[in-house]
DNA sequence: AGAAAAAATGAAAAATTTTTCATAATTGTT
DNA sequence: AACAATTATGAAAAATTTTTCATTTTTTCT
């Protein structure tokens, strides 16, 4: 989980970027909203932080700009006062939620988690580089064209990409997506990974799919 | 598509009904909280547009119950002044949207239309019955039991349940459900119908699939 | 470099789903 | 009631997906 703070207040920043950390969350800071565009547009966060007053580009602003760019990262928006006016306008510039401040880090985390996972729980589609999994049709589009996967064919992406950059094992695609204990005996995660690839390589010229020898496999993208 | 009014002044209510069945939808006028409480839990709505002010149970209170018991039905708020801090209010006690007075029909059909494409989009289940169709897995939950359904019989069902209680014709499920122009020759239609019906039965003992001699199916649910 | 373990692969076998087809049952009309 | 049109059904055929299996290739370790 990667969380974007932006905040001007250089104390308060590294307050809550320790207090992330220490959470288990990686986190980022900008101190201004120019930077902060920035940042968003450069790599992908699970919830942004984002002052009201901060230097160059509004907090309000930068909020404004990111939902006009098609991007739907939770945002949450840090308000000096508890100004009425200011939450309505943050709801309807795409903020999904509001603390104001002076607020306790557990506060912070509590919404933080509220908001991903409220956000979690819409999505539809998990992107990887320029494609996309439909959740819905089952299908993968890529730039040029609309893939169709086996059941065993999707679930597996979807795990792997649920898990992107980390080691899965065979025990727990068994488990994932065949719902059975790994057996030895077969073959069938080996076979369905050639497959998968297979049509991934056919279709992207990428190999998003490396093994990690003895361990298990890695999905890699973006 | 069925709406309900809830709103004391007769005038109003009346007009917004009439406005509501020019354009095809139905609707049902509700003068006060309670017998509003009493509508929403006898029946599905699928939008209710709410006054503030109401006799006997409040529009907040109302919408406050709604969302503690779950039901998620869009609610539109009618407030009589532009008073900012009901908004807030409205918007946390999960009302999807609020209009002010005095309103126009159209700003009324707009909005109303708006929170139900935005609230079907959000659905992942279509339940019907007592049963659960899970847009996600493809599966269908019983009461008792989950059960596995085809490609084939998944997309049909979605397809009746989308247009329940409608006639549907064997060219339109083609179209939908096999992207293919209907042809006369084939009658994978009435073979996926059989099948479907079979795992319905099966499971839940009733009929929900009516044959419409030489027009097409019906599908009939609570 | 060579051996052992792990993973990849092509192709066959098995299982499941989809479609076709012949026939039976049902419905509406006369 | 008889007929024609429409729909339902069982079972086979075809197509697709899943799984197994034997063999080859790759990786790691010595």
């Amino acid at each position: 989980m990667k969380i974007l703070v932006v905040e001007d207040e250089v104390q308060i920043a590294d307050s809550l970027k320790k207090n992330f950390l220490a959470e288990g969350y990686s986190a980022q800071v900008c101190y201004d909203g120019e930077d902060a565009l920035k940042a968003i547009s450069n790599s992908e966060f699970d919830a942004i932080l984002l002052d009201w007053r901060i230097p160059k580009i509004s907090g309000i602003e930068v909020c404004k700009r990111v939902r006009e760019a098609k991007n739907e990262t939770p945002i949450i928006l840090l308000t000096a006062l508890s100004d009425i006016s200011n939450k309505i306008q943050a709801l309807n510039l795409g903020a999904d939620d509001y603390i104001t401040k002076p607020f306790s880090f557990e506060e912070v985390l509590a919404r933080i988690q509220a908001v991903i996972r409220r956000y979690k729980s819409t999505l539809k589609v998990i992107e990887f580089d320029n494609n996309v999994l439909d959740l819905l049709t089952r299908n993968l589009r890529t730039p040029d064209e609309e893939i169709k996967l086996t059941e065993k064919e999707f679930e597996l992406l979807k795990f792997f990409l649920e898990n992107k950059g980390n080691i899965v094992t065979k025990e727990q695609l068994s488990e994932d997506v065949w719902k059975l204990p790994f057996s030895p005996t077969t073959n069938i995660v080996e076979v369905t990974v050639k497959n998968l690839r297979k049509k991934l390589e056919a279709n992207t010229n990428k190999k998003y799919i490396k093994t990690a020898y003895g361990e298990g496999y890695i999905f890699i993208s973006e």
